[in-house]
DNA sequence: CCGTAGGTACGACGTGGGTCGTACCTACGG
DNA sequence: CCGTAGGTACGACCCACGTCGTACCTACGG
């Protein structure tokens, strides 16, 4: 089960939760950022200056954290989200790559 | 452009229509069927018995086909298709690893 | 010629999800 | 102590999508 932040578990994390948010734009937006950065990374939610409101950027760092792909931890004031690569790579081995490679003059 | 029937060329095939497409359990029921089978099999749509209407049937072959991850052509009065298979992992190599993984007893 | 089976087209309906505003909470800095 | 900045929670709205029924089209088999 997931733990109190909503983090699933490695075995959980199911791949129709994954590809229903990895479908939109905003939320590849976020993880490509994170898979481009240095392994460990922490950003704020606020740091990726989504197009939205407050709110909906909260619902997407929801949706990317009850899915699995992040994890978001307090840090003070803010919550910083880090990348749960080796997790996602484990898991689903290979897909980062593909996310990667969208936007990278590829796509 | 798509052809007359509706199937993107392989560098018009958008990441974003490709997970849509497979974020839905029925989608990616067909495509792990079809890349189970050998290679270039076809198969008619009503061969996958899906628990839905005809209609139904259609718009979820409909969307598979418009994000490129399958290919319909006539065969008398039966439409058969196939999967895109190389053109699937050329454009997103690995991506149907992921789909055979789950349900072979690793989901 | 008729019936049937496989699919499609169109319109309708209901639900889910992306969006927002607002209110609220928690640090941090004067 | 107050203001501000980062996030969350809740409720609302609206549209896209999955679903269906119906009508229709096209082979194929008597």
């Amino acid at each position: 089960m997931p733990d109190d932040e909503g983090h699933p578990a490695l075995a959980e994390m199911a791949l129709g939760d994954v590809l229903s948010a990895l479908a939109d734009p905003l939320r590849r937006h976020v993880v490509r950022e994170l898979a481009a950065g240095p392994d460990g990374a922490e950003r704020t939610c606020s740091s990726f200056a989504l197009p939205v409101s407050k709110a909906t950027v909260t619902h997407h760092f929801r949706t990317l954290r009850e899915a699995g792909l992040i994890r978001q931890v307090n840090r003070g004031n803010s919550r910083m989200a880090t990348l749960r690569r080796a997790d996602v790579e484990q898991r689903f081995p290979g897909l980062l790559a593909l996310l990667t490679a969208e936007g990278a003059g590829d796509a």
